[in-house]
DNA sequence: ATTGACATATGACACTGTGTCATATAGAAT
DNA sequence: ATTCTATATGACACAGTGTCATATGTCAAT
């Protein structure tokens, strides 16, 4: 977490700095990135960056984790709009991610995190729910799916649905960008693998009520 | 891809090489992993590193590569034992991971390579499948496989049938090690998305022959 | 308006690390 | 012995990080 003084600094000069971060962390990964660079764009000394931050992975995850929650609030309106269907707003999640963002430099932050810190992206999105345990947030979330069209038990099940759906739309988020798939393979890829999640992998003859 | 100098090196030399650069690689992830401390182990001046290796990566990615290669003959092993049922050869594979890997040096690179370079370590792992197409590889692999038990219509299907399965062992594995899950408590929660999958998230009452 | 106390700013610096290159050495072939 | 080629070496130029002594700004109290 950055430090006070940076949340006590000007408006404009706040602004500056986090706008050259970005521009510095769109161009590379993380272990990439030099402050070098950023102080250069900003307009600050070096000294002032430690004033404000702690080092290099202070700032980074600072801007990670806003974008991040930006993108779980945009979820959970998925999720309303949908009626709870988990996996419907999965999809357009996905959609969103391909499309919405298709903004280039956006999209390169994202390669970027998801290439070389994808464990924090994920666990980060896919602990929206086990780590508001206690929370408004997780009880705001869990009570808006409808656990209907879920073929499960309890909250346990629920939680494992939510972490299979999401590692594999990261996975595919990184097939994409590692392959150069195009918006409309990587959507096709996707819907696919999900529907297989669907119905089950697993052939069986008799009815399904016995399971 | 290591240098033709590297392959021509007395085999003893070859072989502290690598095992210096092991031991830097299960200290530190890549990123933090310093070419001086591979060479003072070693015992071997920066200008030969140099000689032998485009540059630190070129090193790392040979190791790790061999390390997967040898996973991957593990795993076909795992799929001839259970004659061809991919869902249990995946467990298995995810259980020796857990335990026969449970020496600490070795667990500790595959976290590094997990954490910080986990793309290449999925991508390299579930593409066994398909940068293999036209080899003897992939027949050997895919004509392992039972393709009786699987809800599948072809081998698309099945490749990402693969992706899926593979896609949750990672994730599962980078959960556990990231939130220090006991052997049990990963193997249990593996378990149960692999059963989810197996059975299908959706719930449905009619029989599933009409799918 | 001056003082003092505290917050903020600065860049030189010590340090660690990378990749290169001119030079040295070894070995084999003739 | 000589020449040719492969290999070895460490000093060096460069780039980056985090720190620290010092400078500057701010503002409340007098």
């Amino acid at each position: 977490m950055p430090k006070q003084t940076f949340f006590n600094l000007h408006q404009d000069k706040r602004k500056k700095l986090i706008e050259s971060a970005e521009i510095e962390f769109t161009r590379v990964p993380l272990f990439e990135a030099s402050i070098a660079n950023i102080i250069k764009m900003a307009g600050i000394s070096r000294g002032s960056f430690y004033q404000y931050f702690e080092d290099k992975d202070d700032l980074y995850f600072y801007l990670l984790e806003a974008k991040l929650n930006k993108a779980k609030k945009t979820f959970i309106g998925f999720l309303e709009k949908h009626q709870g269907d988990l996996i419907e707003a999965l999809v357009e999640m996905y959609f969103y991610f391909l499309t919405t963002l298709s903004d280039e430099e956006e999209k390169n932050f994202l390669r970027n995190a998801l290439l070389y810190t994808s464990y924090k992206v994920e666990s980060s999105f896919s602990s929206m729910f086990d780590t508001y345990l206690d929370n408004q947030e997780f009880i705001k979330i869990t009570g808006l799916i409808n656990r209907q069209c879920l073929n499960i038990s309890g909250d346990k099940e629920l939680l494992h649905i939510f972490k299979i759906l999401s590692a594999l739309a990261f996975n595919n988020l990184i097939e994409k960008t590692v392959k150069g798939l195009t918006d409309t393979e990587a959507m096709e890829s996707f819907k696919l693998s999900v529907n297989l999640i669907k119905q089950g992998i697993y052939k069986i003859e008799i009815d399904r009520a016995e399971v």
